[in-house]
DNA sequence: CGGGACGTAACC
DNA sequence: GGTTACGTCCCG
């Protein structure tokens, strides 16, 4: 495992990992599970990479240890099998794609050995992409696919799902991965590259440093941590702070961020790491209904984030309106998260403190109630070329 | 003022 | 009935 290099590369667009899957070429037998390091083959850009990721494990790793308690494993992560499972079901559009999404879910941390390669939550970052568009490679147009069809051209930017892809492929988590299993194959093509990933979820950081390392009394355990950035500046600054970012380029970020957000005020590099389970959490879909469309999924209105609106929760109930909960924006971008940190105080005392990730606290709901009320502006964190911008 | 705990709405 | 998360109260 240590070789892992999760691939996190969910922005990729799907259908076009599909394809690539089915395409003889790229996979190396071997790339089934993880990837290991050696399997890169094509690509040049990853070179670089494997420096830097080295670095990032290496860091990464001592936090680990010192911190997270080796045992930890799937089973800890509840939520993020269930996510996991949950994007099998939801979507529609590829299921080899939900499985690819579970795969690379666990890129992450694929530096530590025991701990999350099989971790569906993952990435999620990106949002899915509705397949309908061609994209063309432009990574800046399209923010969400970053990875156009070819695998190469667009060397660095993704952040690799690749072999994150393979890790995951083993997992567990197996649910929602591991039904599609049929392509096994494909996890592992994602040749792009395989090792770095994961890292890139770390963005700048976590801020409450604080927190990290420490095991949830839920068993969440996990640091998943990482990318938080939050607000703020990118950098949180916490444990991982800065230097991720910088040392590591992209690669993480990347695909990441491609969601959308960030721009303003918050990079929203996010990252997070568990996914909530539940509900809300494979929201995603709607929150990109403002920005942009969700893919057929249907099921969105329904579920959490209330659409676009934001705030007002037109709805329903009668008068009471006024008292009734807000609802998230869902374009924030800590709305954009869809994997809680599972260190953030919040995350750690769930079941008292009954409240959503610190890093996926809505910027609205973090405002008071009467503020500038209706409108949501515009999130601040739009999805913009800035979000981009530190990807090239 | 910030953070934690609790009540409870909203969803499933 | 279970889980997630918003709103609010309370404490430091």
């Amino acid at each position: 495992m240590s070789g892992m290099t999760s691939g996190v590369c969910v922005e990729s667009d799907l259908s076009s990992m599909l394809q690539r899957s089915s395409a003889p070429s790229h996979h190396h037998p071997n790339h089934h599970g993880y990837g290991g390091q050696g399997q890169v083959s094509s690509l040049g850009p990853m070179l670089d990479y494997t420096t830097e990721m080295d670095r990032y494990r290496s860091s990464i790793a001592s936090f680990y240890k010192t911190n997270v308690n080796m045992n930890m494993n799937v089973s800890n992560f509840p939520q993020s099998a269930k996510l996991a499972a949950r994007l099998a079901a939801a979507a529609p559009i590829f299921p080899p794609a939900a499985a690819r999404l579970g795969a690379m879910a666990t890129g992450p941390w694929g530096c530590h050995d025991n701990m999350n390669m099989n971790h569906p939550a993952a990435v999620f970052w990106g949002r899915p992409k509705p397949a309908t568009h061609h994209h063309h490679h432009h990574p800046s147009a399209t923010p969400g696919h970053m990875t156009s069809t070819h695998p190469h051209s667009t060397s660095m930017h993704q952040g690799g799902g690749g072999a994150g892809g393979g890790g995951a492929g083993g997992s567990s988590e197996g649910g929602g991965a591991e039904k599609n299993g049929h392509t096994p194959s494909s996890q592992g093509t994602t040749h792009h590259h395989p090792m770095a990933p994961s890292n890139g979820n770390f963005l700048p950081g976590y801020g409450g440093g604080a927190e990290c390392g420490v095991m949830n009394k839920q068993g969440h355990a996990h640091p998943d941590i990482m990318g938080l950035s939050e607000g703020g500046g990118c950098n949180g600054g916490g444990v991982m702070g800065s230097s991720f970012l910088g040392g590591l380029g992209l690669p993480p970020g990347v695909i990441v961020m491609a969601m959308g957000s960030a721009g303003g005020g918050t990079l929203d590099a996010s990252s997070a790491f568990q996914m909530t389970g539940g509900q809300r959490a494979l929201t995603d879909c709607q929150q990109h209904a403002n920005s942009s469309p969700c893919p057929s999924s249907s099921s969105p209105s329904s579920s959490g984030v209330t659409g676009g609106g934001g705030v007002a929760l037109s709805s329903s109930s009668s008068g009471a309106t006024a008292k009734r909960k807000r609802k998230r924006c869902g374009v924030c971008g800590p709305c954009r998260r869809l994997i809680n940190c599972g260190v953030c105080s919040s995350c750690r005392n769930r079941k008292t403190g009954h409240q959503i990730c610190k890093f996926r606290k809505c910027e609205e709901l973090k405002k008071k109630p009467g503020g500038g009320g209706g409108a949501l502006e515009r999130p601040p964190s739009v999805p913009t070329g800035e979000a981009f911008r530190w990807f090239f």
